[in-house]
DNA sequence: TATTGTTATACTCTATAACTATA
DNA sequence: TATAGTTATAGAGTATAACAATA
């Protein structure tokens, strides 16, 4: 038996920086009336010429059922539209609106804003070293959950 | 205008990575019968010898009116118990049960195991400059955080 | 008067399964 | 028959405000 590799100190760093990233940023998302399952679709929909409600769900993690009342909360809204897709009669094209547009770049910049002060003391060096880590760290943990959902039954 | 720093993608990673731990984990909890917010409580209660209600909402960043039905819940399943404070008539003191103990202990070392195979490929170098990467930017987050909460009034 | 915790309300998210329409 | 998306269902989380009991 080898001894236990130190992860679990990574991961509880990994969890604290995310919740200070979630903390620091629900206060922007709270104020533009967004939940942060409609967020996460309006922020995978920004920069995108749009995509059909089947992508949306599995960059979101958000399920084909659950998406669709999302999705007409943003129509309610405003931020979105649903588009024919010219491609598949059974398909749809999700996309923002003029008014969902401004909203994603109102938040960004606003994040932008605040964060770029915050950044301002590590060095791009260190963005890209820290950007490097987490990609080695989420491949393996990628390949823990493959594996995981795999083997399942490890109940 | 300056030119925008690149912490975006950066951002982008923290948030992907932290997903992919949540997949991974959210398998592990889910085969426990537990929601998310459940599974928080009960990690929260871990190795301690209970908490009040208010401690254990500012812990786990639930309200007060949402955590007295997450609680119930937990004890509806036997995982946790209310004791009166002896030291504020107005208070309680929620505390794992002895099955709850179980539960937390068994989920940990549980997570460790699949976590051992997918870490394997990750020098000691690596573990470490992750964390470090991490660090530094969670550092960062929670001044912006920090700054963002006492200027407040920017929504 | 302030604080702890519960209750009530209303909305959103969530997974799942059954269903329609198109491929 | 397979896939895209909707609808129905039931449960859970969420914030908020009103309330009780204690400090």
């Amino acid at each position: 038996m080898t001894s236990p590799p130190p992860f679990l100190p990574l991961l509880r760093e990994l969890v604290r920086t995310y919740q200070a990233f979630e903390r620091y940023s629900a206060a922007h998302v709270q104020s533009l009336g967004l939940t942060p399952a409609q967020f996460d679709v309006v922020a995978t929909l920004g920069n995108t010429e749009g995509m059909n409600p089947k992508q949306l769900g599995d960059k979101t993690l958000i399920t084909k059922g659950t998406l669709t009342g999302v999705v007409d909360r943003l129509l309610a809204k405003g931020l979105v539209q649903r588009l024919p897709d010219p491609s598949d009669g059974r398909g749809q094209i999700v996309r923002l609106t003029t008014r969902g547009q401004k909203v994603f770049e109102q938040v960004f910049p606003a994040h932008g804003a605040h964060l770029a002060q915050a950044f301002s003391k590590l060095s791009a060096a260190e963005l890209a070293a820290s950007q490097q880590a987490l990609h080695s760290l989420r491949q393996a943990l990628e390949q823990a959950g493959a594996r995981a959902g795999t083997q399942e039954g490890a109940t």
